[in-house]
DNA sequence: CGTCTATTTGAATGTACTCAAAAGCGGTGG
DNA sequence: CCACCGCTTTTGAGTACATTCAAATAGACG
């Protein structure tokens, strides 16, 4: 729990009062890799927030295909925000990549929070223009980028990710099939050896 | 100036007091066809809220290709998040597409309005999340759809933009090159022709 | 071990790009 | 008001980047 607090401290400043009723709108709760947190067509009661393990958040198109739209490590937080914000069904599905903890808070907590701490709503307006900046940088990077470029850029931006992750995974999220990417790595290998 | 109070009073209610502090807060601006508001490498200094007029939010990559993140016609917002946070060098360009008037706010007026009125840093909160739904499902069409496909998209969720926009733009927005999206047209044509 | 999935490799294909040239269109100045 | 200039759009030929499909290999997990 106590990692949520660090998270948030970085932004706003909360009183010891304000500490308790934040924790004790979260409930913690696990789920084991492949478990599913939310699944296309499901409502979207709550925000999760990561404290161990990782989470994939992906939509499946008309072909049967999925598409990453974001890896959730410890730290970070997912939903399907527009599910979450209307209350119509899902379109992505949030799924454990590994053994996962988070913590998971209700909309109807998260509401009264932003009205008895102000401070709180103002971390979440924070988080989601970062989260709108990253979003236009990835828009930006499939506008003018090459799939070399892309991976490259995704490997810079997310050390930690690329080690760790299935290739399938990083191609998907860079918006290539698993057979181009590994392509694309024998060349790149093949580059740096020379 | 009332639009802006229309556009807000959708979302969060106001008091007249909060109405005139709100009001009294922005600059009445204007720009004529083809000015910049915002250049590659300028300090984002405050908000742009487009009343008349129509504006485009753009970057210009390595090979000197223009990539447009987002069209903003009159009661949408725009500017270049990422600057006008931290205080770096712009990434993007704002240039006006036609005559535009526009309301302007400063940063430091923004951050004292969240103080005094708290339901306006929630206005923002939920600007930023719906903005960030709608750069998701971009994201999902540049990962899911072909170019055919993500013109369509373009041409049903934005169909008054879609006539008076050249077309040349539009290819710069859903990612392909214009002569490539001028094929795509006659092929349409054809085809719905049959 | 055996099974299931991920990765690699190759050949054929398709989608979208580049470059070039011509045609269309709108704005501006004489 | 017309002619010209610059920019957008169209069209075509050749090319490049990325996909599809298939088959072989390698890894991970029970």
């Amino acid at each position: 729990m106590n990692y949520l607090l660090t998270n948030i401290q970085k932004v706003v400043s909360l009183t010891p009062q304000e500490e308790e009723l934040l924790l004790s709108s979260f409930e913690e709760r696990s789920v084991k890799k492949k478990d599913f947190l939310l699944k296309e067509g499901d409502i979207s009661k709550g925000l999760i927030f990561v404290t161990e393990g990782l989470l994939r958040n992906y939509s499946l198109d008309k072909n049967g295909f999925e598409h990453v739209l974001q890896f959730v490590p410890p730290g970070w937080w997912t939903n399907d925000i527009h599910s979450y914000k209307t209350g119509l069904p899902a379109r992505f599905f949030v799924e454990a990549m590994e053994d996962t903890d988070y913590l998971w808070i209700r909309k109807k907590n998260m509401e009264e929070l932003f009205i008895k701490i102000p401070k709180i709503e103002r971390f979440f307006r924070i988080l989601a223009e970062n989260s709108l900046v990253a979003h236009q940088a990835r828009l930006i990077s499939f506008l003018s980028m090459t799939a070399k470029e892309r991976y490259m850029s995704f490997c810079e931006q997310y050390p930690s990710l690329t080690d760790c992750l299935p290739q399938k995974q990083v191609a998907s999220y860079i918006g290539v099939t698993p057979e181009f990417l590994s392509k694309m790595l024998s060349e790149l290998k093949t580059e740096t050896k020379r």
